[in-house]
DNA sequence: CACAATAATATTTTT
DNA sequence: TATTATTGTG
């Protein structure tokens, strides 16, 4: 966030102070929103409101840890580890943890990722496709989040795609339930129909939560908004704070009537807008209402600010990608060139962000980057940790630390398959619900014997031991000369590397994979130490002898590790970022590229375009705008490949939309010819080093 | 019928 | 660029 002054705006102010009724802050672009609801957190507690009384929801863990932090500094320690500071999911788990039982479901169910989703889908709908099980993971999402039964479903089902996911559906539910687990759309439905059916947990909850804050509530679906409602009650007081012109995410279920309902559903609702912008220039504010202008509005609000015009918005018009690319590093060193003098050092490449609508857009940046020797990363991308192949042996690592990791539990005891099938862990994990246990625990139990076959007893117990045996040799383990081949074996053990290939088609992509898990063996081994570590790319630099570990030391930090890899963020680099990812974050030069018809307006070929579609990507284009503080390049491109052949191209709608001929848009002659230079220099450098 | 070469086609993503 | 669908050939 932009530095906010120390003192509330009067419409700030209001919405802090505003108490007695729901309360819909509808908060521009850097308007300071994260400030509000700290704020109004205060205002709370002043107003004598326990903490523990006071719930803010964020949609990103992220989100709601840095929501965490805000607040800690405003009110301090002691005041906000109270506070229920969570994502609607982790709410639901804790509404579930303590709750759950009422629906059948035992306190330490298990959470499936969209990985272990697909799995099931998979099983459920009997299809090794992976492209059909994940359309039928999304229509079910969706159907899910518009709290829809499997019943409702295949009642509303049309095409035949959806009759069919909608049986997969029933048959899926049917297996969740089975192994006592839940996916991410259950852990915001199940809370909900818990609260309706129930009236004691109902009024728990309406009693614990006096007051919800509500961040980001453009991105709530129809779900969530239920939820959101059977929580505060009928008569309950609430704040929700966001901005309808930023709601990007119609496509996985937000609905913007959630804001439309509003004031229907609470008459005495209280709007109050904020327009006053802590961010952009004049001249980058005009822009971007003039864009959103041309959306049908809810509710009016233009931003404004106190910064002045500014450098006007430039648009620059590119023969192609790589000239585009080569532009957006060109303006890049530009700008930081023209740093130096009374400015000296305050641009760093951490200031820069180029943004696209898709991710495929990175990689001609990248290269142009990497050609001129600027550090970047890339937000969003595919994380080695995501990968199907380390996740898997992730939930051995965690089997191993934690017995009772159901999660983990069911995607190791499935990878690779072992003759134990869902109707056997079906039973087990009956069995487990009912008395309680892990899916570990109940492995081991003797009373198994009258629900499942002897020879399905004897896979299980047979992975018990195994499981038990690893952990003893992981604790034993200890030093990466010993890890290696200890870790080996186990992977000759479980026959990992067979599984790969032949769980994928082509045998190159399965060696790929296996190369993978052995960079990921190698990893943890070096984890284990007692070697010289000459891992230059280590977080903390260590070099030298290292402290030896065992294995199971080193299983046991993985995760926190694995959050802290991710943390990267505080490197000067340049931001290579989507639209969609860019939402909530700033950067004083932003450089927008690819803004041609089909791209930034996003439109496919024999497809045409709904209103409904439209004023989505024009909010994209908004959002996209408002996340430049000082200076902001658009970039269009004259021709475009397509497949192998290369077409025109048409710039996008909304640079006409930006008006920016209004406001002396023409690029100055110098700044031209400055760029021309630098492009030329970045040429000769790259020709250089290559030859 | 199996396999290989060629053509076509590509969003956005958190929990 | 990479993956997938289609067509052609042996």
């Amino acid at each position: 966030m932009a530095e906010a002054p120390s003192t509330l705006n009067p419409a700030q102010m209001e919405a802090v102070n505003h108490l007695s009724s729901p309360c819909l802050v509808l908060a521009g672009a850097g308007s300071g929103k994260t400030r509000v609801i700290t704020q109004k957190i205060a205002r709370l507690l002043q107003a004598g409101l326990h903490p523990a009384h006071i719930g803010a929801i964020t949609f990103t863990n992220k989100a709601a840890q840095e929501m965490r932090e805000r607040a800690k500094a405003l009110v301090g320690a002691k005041a906000s580890k109270h506070l229920v500071i969570s994502t609607f999911h982790s709410l639901g788990v804790r509404l579930l943890r303590e709750d759950g039982e009422r629906l059948g479901l035992k306190p330490k169910f298990s959470i499936l990722d969209s990985d272990d989703v697909l799995g099931v889908m998979r099983e459920a709908g009997g299809t090794t496709d992976p492209k059909i099980a994940r359309g039928w993971q999304w229509t079910i999402s969706l159907w899910k989040n518009n709290g829809l039964t499997p019943e409702q479903a295949e009642a509303a089902a049309k095409t035949p795609d959806e009759v069919v996911a909608a049986r997969v559906m029933r048959l899926y539910q049917e297996r969740l339930t089975a192994y006592q687990a839940v996916d991410f759309d259950d852990l915001i439905s199940l809370p909900l129909t818990l609260l309706q059916r129930d009236e004691e947990t109902r009024l728990k909850w309406q009693k614990q939560l006096r007051h919800v804050l509500v961040d980001e509530y453009q991105d709530t679906n129809a779900t969530q908004y239920e939820l959101l409602k059977a929580l505060v009650g009928a008569d309950g007081v609430f704040t929700a704070v966001g901005d309808d012109d930023q709601s990007i995410y119609g496509w996985r279920g937000a609905t913007i009537d959630n804001l439309k309902r509003l004031p229907l559903d609470y008459p005495n609702l209280k709007v109050i807008p904020l327009e006053q912008n802590y961010r952009s220039t004049g001249a980058i504010l005009a822009a971007a209402n003039n864009v959103i202008a041309l959306n049908p509005k809810i509710f009016q609000k233009k931003l404004w600010s106190e910064f002045g015009e500014g450098e006007p918005v430039r648009v620059v018009e590119c023969d192609n990608e790589e000239h585009e690319a080569e532009r957006a590093v060109a303006r890049i060193q530009g700008i930081r060139a023209n740093a130096t003098g009374a400015h000296a050092g305050a641009t760093d490449w951490k200031d820069f962000a180029i943004l696209y609508r898709a991710n495929h857009q990175s990689r001609k940046l990248e290269e142009a980057l990497r050609k001129a020797q600027i550090p970047y990363k890339v937000s969003g991308g595919q994380s080695f940790f995501d990968r199907a192949e380390i996740k898997d042996l992730c939930a051995w690592l965690r089997l191993l630390v934690n017995q009772d990791d159901d999660p983990a539990f069911l995607r190791a005891i499935t990878t690779p398959k072992r003759g134990i099938g869902h109707t056997t862990l079906a039973a087990l994990g009956e069995f487990s619900g009912k008395w309680k246990v892990s899916l570990f625990e109940a492995l081991f139990q003797a009373s198994l014997g009258t629900v499942m076959s002897k020879k399905a007893i004897g896979s299980l117990h047979e992975f018990g031991r195994y499981v038990n045996d690893l952990e003893y040799r992981a604790r034993h383990t200890v030093g990466a000369e010993a890890a290696r081949p200890m870790l080996l074996e186990w992977l000759t053990d479980i026959g990992y590397e067979k599984h790969l290939h032949e769980g994928e088609e082509s045998e190159k992509l399965a060696t790929a994979r296996w190369g993978n898990v052995i960079d990921f063996i190698d990893w943890i081994a070096r984890r284990c130490g007692g070697e010289i570590d000459n891992d230059g790319a280590d977080a903390q630099g260590t070099q030298g002898e290292t402290e030896k570990k065992s294995v199971l030391d080193v299983a046991q930090t993985i995760s926190v590790i694995l959050s802290l890899a991710e943390r990267s963020e505080d490197q000067d680099m340049v931001t290579l970022s989507t639209l969609h990812a860019s939402k909530g974050l700033e950067w004083p030069h932003v450089v927008l590229v690819g803004v041609n018809e089909g791209t930034l307006p996003f439109r496919r070929e024999e497809e045409e375009m709904t209103a409904d579609r439209l004023e989505e990507e024009r909010r994209l284009m908004y959002v996209g705008i408002t996340r430049a503080r000082r200076t902001l390049l658009v970039s269009t491109l004259l021709r475009q490949k397509r497949g192998r052949e290369v077409r025109k191209a048409i710039p996008s709608r909304f640079i006409a939309e930006m008006k920016l001929d209004e406001r002396t848009a023409k690029e100055d002659p110098r700044e031209r010819l400055k760029a021309l230079r630098a492009e030329f220099a970045a040429k000769a450098a790259q020709a250089k080093p290559a030859r």
